[in-house]
DNA sequence: ATTGCAGATGATAATCATTATAATTTGACA
DNA sequence: TGTCAAATTATAATGATTATCATCTGCAAT
């Protein structure tokens, strides 16, 4: 975790950006929320806890700042709202997502999986992909489970 | 083109929906212009050229009222904006898209290539795809020419 | 043909997320 | 200590989308 925010200190240092409190407050409530997917709003409120003082325009720069440095990534869902993702340490790419359209949760899938299909679509269609979005939308393995249970002899 | 506009109208019927002159008007400024990505305001500057008295709002809910329909699908390339894509007649999936980072150009890939990962996905995380999105971002054929073209002896 | 009614529409106001502005603060460095 | 650029705060502005409400349309029953 304090190292996670080290890296993430020098990769700001290294563009000649400063970690400031209300940044440094930032990076840990994404850090400390990372399975969540949180929106701008949310990280505020968040922050807020730790921080009271920090304004809401600081937190959209600090994040858009960090989605530069691609340190998190920006992400859409289809609600009007953008969500923030700290990218794993290490990883070449963003991972995937599984909505659940019956309750909403979001999974994530860490495996690439896509590798051959990037192949593809370098060769047949000549694109160079530098980045991927995936997101597949269906029914959690809980809410398949309720629907089994509630709905099978009615 | 009428072919397809018949089947809308058949699809809209099968709900108890009317096909009425502004949700007819908009249908075929989606079909006239099926190889763009346009935006409800897109699509309602259009229309308005042949049904000048339309409002924004019908436009909005008509958009809103295809998607449930699943005549359109409603994508998000991550500025602020909602587009709206007509899916192919007889796509059992969505199809995907390439955005250049370069230009902005949009192509779109009709092929499937996601059958082996949603294998994967419906047997290791039990999850059950009812649909996709898939958009690789990077630069397009025609950028990367131009990159070569213009950077190669400065 | 007229009435009644549900669904649609158009104009506009309201909402919500995000971005821009301007005044103030901070912190490094001379 | 004084200076200056970067950062921050509070707030106003913007832009996309949604809600509201009065009006309109087309059809079924009278």
């Amino acid at each position: 975790m304090e190292h996670r925010l080290e890296r993430i200190k020098k990769q700001l240092h290294s563009q000649s950006y400063k970690l400031t409190p209300q940044r440094e407050a930032t990076v840990r409530v994404l850090l400390e929320n990372e399975a969540d997917h949180l929106s701008a709003e949310d990280v505020y409120l968040l922050v807020k806890e730790k921080a009271p003082e920090i304004g809401l325009a600081t937190v959209y720069r600090t994040l858009e700042l960090l989605s530069e440095l691609k340190v998190v990534d920006k992400i859409n869902f289809g609600d009007g709202v953008s969500r923030y993702d700290l990218r794993k340490e290490g990883a070449e790419h963003f991972h995937h997502h599984l909505v659940c359209t019956e309750c909403g949760s979001v999974e994530e899938v860490e495996e690439d999986l896509l590798e051959e299909v990037e192949k593809i679509v370098e060769k047949d269609w000549k694109f160079q992909v530098k980045d991927h979005r995936l997101t597949f939308h269906g029914v959690c393995r809980v809410c398949q489970e309720i629907t089994v249970t509630s709905g099978n002899s009615s």
